[in-house]
Parts: C-alpha cells; structure tokens; sequence
DNA sequence: GCACCATATCATTCCCCGCTGATATGTCGT
DNA sequence: ACGACATATCAGCGGGGAATGATATGGTGC
C-alpha cells in the first residue's frame, strides 16, 4: 500500500527527471531550437547548429524515441518537426524563469555548463 | 559580428541546458516537489523524500546557488521555499508534456533513467 | 560551557552520457 | 546498375556529476 503510493511518486518523478534530461543538453537544445522555427532536414540542421552529422542523427533518434519530435520523409531528405506546441511553452517557461534566476545559474558552479 | 551573434545564441542556449540540467535529476525535482507544498526545513526533506541528509543538504545549497529556492533562518531550523512560482509553472507543464509523451520518454534507452 | 540537534562541507568512488570516426543503409538521378 | 548525396548506426573514449561516509560548523537549552 504504502510502496504502492511511494512507488507511483517516484516513477512520476523519474519520468519528469528523464525527460527534463532530454532538454538538458545544448545539442538537443539547439536542434529544438532551429525546429520551433520550422521543420528542417538533418543536413540543415548540421549546418545551423554546427554539429557533426551523427552527432546530429544521434539526438534526433533520442528526441524521436522520446516522441518530442516528429520525421516525415520527403523524397531523399527526412524532415524533422517538433512533435507538440507544448514543447514551445516549455521552452518558453524556461526562458521566462531566466528572467528571474539567470544570475544565479550562470554563478551555480555544483555542475559545469558545457 | 557573426561570432557575436553566435555567442549570444550558443549563450542562451547553455544557459538554457543548466536550467534545465538542474531539474533533471530524480533527487532535486523530490525536494522541489515537497516544497511546491509549502516551506520545509531540511530534517522535513529528508524525511518525505527518504534522501540521506548530506544528499539533501549538496542538492539544496546547488537549488539555493541557482536561485530556484530561498532559505529562512528558523531558531535552529533553517526553512527552505521555492524562490518563484513560475517554478511551480515549468512543473506543471512538463506534467502537460508527460501526458503527451510520457510513453516515448520511458521507452527511450538512450538514456537511463535513474 | 556542555551535550544535543540541525545543517553544511569535503573527498572518493562509480556510472552515465555525449562526442567522434568509421561505416552501413537508403534514395535519387542518369 | 552506378555514383552521389542524405541519413543512420556503432564502438570506444573521456569527462562530469551524483551518492556516500566522515567530519565540521552552528544554534539551542540546561
């Protein structure tokens, strides 16, 4: 009973944990990014981002497997989109509470910014 | 020119990765989650969260660097609370997200979940 | 001042994950 | 079918950070 009440938070919170992990990183981050203005195929996205190519790939598998984006395929090139306005509002958010905690992240040193 | 433009945006978007990094763990987003219900002093979180108290502590001093919580000063108890409510916010819209990809975002191995 | 409780700090260990380089698969024009 | 371009896959390396255990600091009441 209890565990079963213990067992239900915390999966709520590991899967909060795990998908705020696939915000987490400046790639994937970057990629999301150049995607809220459209859609893009990968070697557009190489090019805007200026990562390598499996890096690239890489991140859009994991982003796909977590369902935060979307690929079509359109003759030679797969055209990847975000898969919800959701995912703006999120990113939104967080640009929101930046406004108010920017300083003391950058100033956080417990873990590095890349 | 350019590069400054590049900075700037590469700027924002680590920016962006630590926010959301300092979320992105099972032990941080516990302790935030206990405080979305009212302040708490530290022997209270590790309580509820069942975290060792040197665990507790590391995670609260990083929150407190970020600014995502504050501290008060009780008589010997110091009492944590969360710093704003667009806090509050970014909870509940990755909870909106969940809903919509919370199958994906467990299925996804490229990463552990914790 | 002394025992006690609450909290913070620090070093160490361990594991996760992102990047790279090479290679495979796939699709299109000719 | 072949060559060129677009994308995916995979092994291996390297670094960052979370948890632990021991210890230090600080406030409280007697």
């Amino acid at each position: 009973m209890v565990q079963i009440v213990d067992d239900r938070k915390s999966a709520t919170i590991e899967r909060r944990a795990k998908l705020f992990r696939g915000f987490a990183d400046p790639s994937r981050l970057a990629i999301l990014g150049a995607l809220c203005n459209g859609p893009l195929a990968v070697h557009e996205l190489v090019e805007r981002t200026e990562l390598s190519q499996p890096n690239v790939s890489n991140h859009l598998r994991c982003l796909l497997d977590c369902g935060l984006v979307a690929s079509d395929r359109d003759g030679r090139f797969i055209r990847y989109r975000i898969s919800s306005p959701r995912i703006t509002v999120l990113l939104s958010d967080v640009d929101a509470l930046l406004d108010v905690v920017a300083e003391g992240v950058e100033a956080c040193d417990n873990y590095r910014g890349a």
